[in-house]
DNA sequence: ACCCCTTTTTGAATCGGTTCAATCATATGC
DNA sequence: GCATATGATTGAACCGATTCAAAAAGGGGT
């Protein structure tokens, strides 16, 4: 019945018409005579013809109409971690409205991502740079498409990007503490520098390799000093973003002969893991401890006690990369984006 | 600089060899001789070019080594809703392991769908058919591809499809609770018709529309009236697997004049919620009350205590599903997968 | 009947590659 | 020195459509 796959030039053959025609018949029906047009449609569902075939089409038209979002992870991150599932739902919203299409690439070894990053069907790409950026800028580059990055750990302002003020951020979110009258202050931070855990001094951060950590950190020394607490005074704890090393971490601040009475942490999902373990531990949050994260992922507000946060404007980021990349007009430089405060039930004034 | 945008042609050109040439040196290198391919190759650099370009590639191929997954949802559900995400983990952790791309498609009006489905840039689609299935698998028809759907709530065997043995692993879950010693139950329905929620009877179990729902329903009687409980001694309440309503529902559980001792939630979801509520009533599980989900997503294991769950063995479907697809070897009908009783901390016997 | 203007339709070029049979060049065996 | 095997390169056809200048058809006015 069916002999190997239609064409459009075989409907164009057996409806007695040019291809040309056969060709608008489907993309410009209103320039053809109504008459042709049926009879053509009509020849065309006959054969089993199921409509202009995608690859010709773009192979003419050069666009894809689709978005890639890549990361140096596997492709499990983007439903597992929070901020990146927080993140391409605003995406995906924005792709929705504008009928784009959205594909994940990525991979945690570098030759296949590399491979992955060549061969995707995209008209451009968003990066998600948490870990390994550098790595993944370059490959985007040789494939010569637009491509913005996201959450970007590098000074180098010639990378299209756009980040998030972690400075201003951390400070804000450091004063809300001192504000309602907190002293003692305890930071959680995310990675600082490859394949280390543990307490970590001002020197440490100053070298820091993570800009994001690094200055989120400063964000909060910048806001503590005041209020007259130095720098010196200030427990960082360096964690790998889950439960193990968060746990160590609040062990460590606790352990403190002075403990905290409020907890810095660098991302919601820390933030949430620490709730955990001062419940387990029988400390209520926010009568004993106050706690406040840094990212503003849905989870926080889904929570009892909500989690006070500095929220990432996901919708506005997300509508700018979109738009950057669809339209080729991605800027030169890194655009800043501010973070909000999102006040919610797990921070309050200190017991006296 | 640059002129327009560099081909193959102007490379081989540039490089002074023929088309076929240039092209073998992209594609099976060892084929050209060392001398000849570095020429080719610097040629290239120095004209910029970035290789060969997908389309045109694909074109040829007509391949484009990746799949899509469909949904009549939001693009966002895809990174919401926990059972949809455990299943695209899964499928991605396949896909990354064969260099398939990923692309998600969905919308959740008709014509958007229609659209998105229309032009997406795949070898085959796996449908999630959690509601509007039908529209789905017609949808997808026309577009003439392979496609397996997941979750078909149809009892139409000629769809290529795979589902869990939902009315075995529902006896599964109710024999394990009443073998602890419980007798009496409540069930916390997922869907089972539209638009309605609240207690139902037998007789809405035999007439409802989504089979899911019902084969779980009709799961739990077997198994219970092996134990000598009748089913209309078993109160169901048919939920929209979200919080408010599964709130309602426990409500009209538990004002009964002797309330369950065991809940049978037809999805993971509804099991944590209700965890949570019972918790907030003074209730703890499983010391007061036993609860056991359905589907085996991740949180349930990531919460204390851990959910008892009948799970889907996610890796196996999605391993399956992307195999059929991507070989166009899907299965002329219905294939049957057994769920698997995980039991954690949530089930116990009941208090004497 | 003729001319001019519109509306349709046609045919061929084009998009950017891949592929493969045929050709050419070089080395090997006898 | 000649036939033959081996390896590298070429050229043209092809993948499945879109596009657009030009031709054809149809309609109106005089």
């Amino acid at each position: 019945m069916v002999k190997g796959t239609i064409r459009l030039a075989d409907v164009a053959k057996a409806a007695g018409v040019s291809q040309g025609t056969a060709s608008n018949v489907f993309n410009r029906p209103e320039v053809v005579r109504e008459e042709v047009r049926e009879h053509v449609l009509e020849t065309a569902k006959r054969l089993g013809y199921a409509g202009p075939s995608l690859t010709g089409r773009l192979l003419r038209a050069g666009k894809v109409n689709a978005i890639g979002v890549a990361a140096v992870e596997p492709l499990a991150y983007f439903f597992d971690d929070p901020w990146a599932r927080a993140l391409l739902a605003a995406v995906s919203q924005v792709c929705d409205a504008s009928g784009t299409g959205l594909a994940l690439v990525s991979a945690k070894d570098r030759q296949k991502l590399d491979w992955n990053i060549k061969s995707a069907l995209v008209d451009g790409f968003i990066l998600l740079c948490v870990e390994g950026g550098e790595k993944l800028v370059q490959l985007t580059r040789e494939r010569q498409l637009p491509f913005i990055a996201l959450a970007l750990n590098d000074e180098d302002g010639s990378i299209p990007s756009i980040s998030v003020d972690n400075l201003a951020g951390a400070a804000v979110a450091a004063r809300h503490l001192a504000e309602l009258g907190h002293r003692r202050f305890g930071v959680l931070a995310t990675e600082l520098s490859d394949d280390h855990v543990g307490p970590v001094g001002v020197a440490d951060i100053e070298r820091a390799i993570y800009s994001t950590s690094r200055d989120r950190a400063l964000g909060y020394w910048r806001a503590l000093e005041v209020f007259g607490i130095s720098r010196e005074d200030v427990p960082i704890y360096e964690t790998l973003n889950d439960k193990p090393s968060v746990e160590a971490g609040l062990d460590y601040l606790f352990s403190a002969p002075e403990p905290p009475t409020a907890i810095l942490a660098m991302s919601d999902n820390i933030a949430l893991l620490a709730i955990n373990w001062l419940r387990a531990k029988g400390l209520s949050v926010p009568q004993d401890i106050s706690v406040i994260g840094f990212d503003g992922v849905p989870e926080g507000g889904m929570v009892e006690p909500g989690l006070t946060t500095m929220a990432q404007p996901f919708a506005e980021i997300a509508q700018r990369a979109v738009g950057a990349v669809l339209h080729d007009a991605v800027p030169a430089e890194r655009e800043m984006i501010d973070v909000i405060l999102v006040v919610r039930g797990s921070t309050a004034t200190p017991k006296r």
